[in-house]
DNA sequence: CGCTTCCTTGATTTATGTCAACGTGCGTGG
DNA sequence: CCACGCACGTTGACATAAATCAAGGAAGCG
């Protein structure tokens, strides 16, 4: 799991983690997981399968904020944003450890290092927002393409999954539009052409990565890299390195 | 001051938080308060005046991801995440808190109700990321002027400048450009036609909104509204108030 | 005074959207 | 089994929003 990157929980943190992740719940495709502007009160984080965050807007479009990899939550500021602006759909079956969002408030009282944990998994999620502004804001559609294809092979790599499966993206072309600000169609003559490039293959639903360093190419992948995959060692050992020792004034 | 409006620090929260604000420094318009891809020790909040966050392309275009105004945080993971993709310029002369990114691994302990405060300041952040994703996706170029115009006067007034200031807005035209992903030409044409329909007036590096309301229609600002402006009061007395000062007169 | 920054406008080009038609596989129900 | 609808992808012709190129104006500033 992608939290046990973070390399900075020792027992106590881990039972609390684990109080978290002990309520699992399957759910299928095409479940939509929290509603736009509507009350959130669940904590979610995932487990296995894809997800997307996204908004609509009035005349029907949808803008895909972000993919939902394993290890990504869904509503982390439940309990600080009491409404959500954006929807959560799983493109995948999925396996989902859910809390109530207030449980998290406890967190941060009784471990404030699983707490900066946390955090830190909000601020990747905004990092990942950053990226895909870069792509809309000043990359042209095939770059935009290999950009994405590239972040999100990247992600399942740190999510633990194997690289060889990371080649194997399960996305349709509707979704890389949606998320992309391009319609279908361009989305589609971009990708015919970077399958021409070898770069890429498609099948229906599927994209498989022939060349992660050619897309990297196609698109200055290393101009917009994103390089912590964990918290710094020193900033864990400052959160208290003895629990037990940890006497904290609540009550 | 933005912190003011969470309305769920006590008098022991109050202090830590006076300790994060003491050391001020005054730096002038222009001056790059953080670079790209550097590493980041110190912690930041904007008491006065506008910044711009931003990363550079290859090619020499910027993408701007969000404005900051006072009460925003500039490094605010810098404890997390030891290296900043994003630089941040000084658009106008500013105020700032400053402090070392370490000191806010000691408030996660000291106080979990400022430390949900701080992290609350870095969800609104990333709220403002998905208003960019959303005008830049799937907004056209007026529109997308329009939007970020309006959420700019929302956030002012949220930040406590008066509604008459919050209406004069100290920007150029090129800047907008970069935040939009379009080209300062076309900005131009833009600003224009709004300012045909007495929307809008633009000087040189300032905008002001004659119609506010008007230009929220231009953009179905509406549907993409962000509500909550404070952390909820019952979220606030989670994390531990004591009802003593906290008697509300509510029914 | 001559720089620079910021804004303005017109002519032209280009990337991407839209519309339309068609193919394929796949599941469902008759 | 077939027939049908449906989701997904493909391709061409055409329309259009926005970029680019070019030229110039106005204000601030050493």
């Amino acid at each position: 799991m992608r939290l046990d990157n973070l390399k900075l929980l020792d027992d106590r943190d881990a039972a609390v983690l684990d109080g978290l992740l002990a309520n699992e719940a399957e759910r299928v495709a095409g479940e939509i997981v929290q509603a736009e502007r509507s009350p959130v009160d669940t904590t979610r984080i995932l487990l296995s399968g894809w997800a997307i965050r996204y908004q609509t807007t009035r005349d029907g479009r949808r803008q895909i904020l972000n993919f939902l990899l394993p290890g990504d939550t869904i509503g982390l500021y439940g309990a600080l944003f009491r409404t959500s602006d954006s929807a959560v759909e799983l493109i995948t079956d999925c396996r989902l450890a859910e809390f109530p969002s207030d449980r998290l408030l406890q967190v941060f009282e009784e471990s404030a290092r699983l707490g900066a944990a946390l955090c830190w998994l909000g601020g990747q999620d905004e990092r990942f927002l950053e990226q895909q502004i870069l792509r809309i804001g000043v990359m042209n559609a095939t770059a935009r393409i290999a950009h994405l294809l590239v972040e999100l092979q990247r992600r399942l790599m740190n999510a633990g999954i194997a690289p060889a499966e990371a080649m194997t993206i399960p996305l349709t072309q509707k979704l890389i539009a949606d998320a992309l600000g391009l319609s279908a169609v361009h989305v589609n003559r971009c990708c015919r052409e970077l399958e021409k490039q070898r770069l890429l293959e498609t099948g229906p639903g599927v994209f498989t990565l022939l060349d992660p360093e050619g897309l990297k190419q196609a698109c200055d992948y290393d101009v917009h890299f994103t390089r912590d995959d964990a918290i710094p060692a020193d900033a864990a050992a400052k959160l208290g390195a003895e629990p037990e020792k940890r006497n904290r004034p609540s009550a």
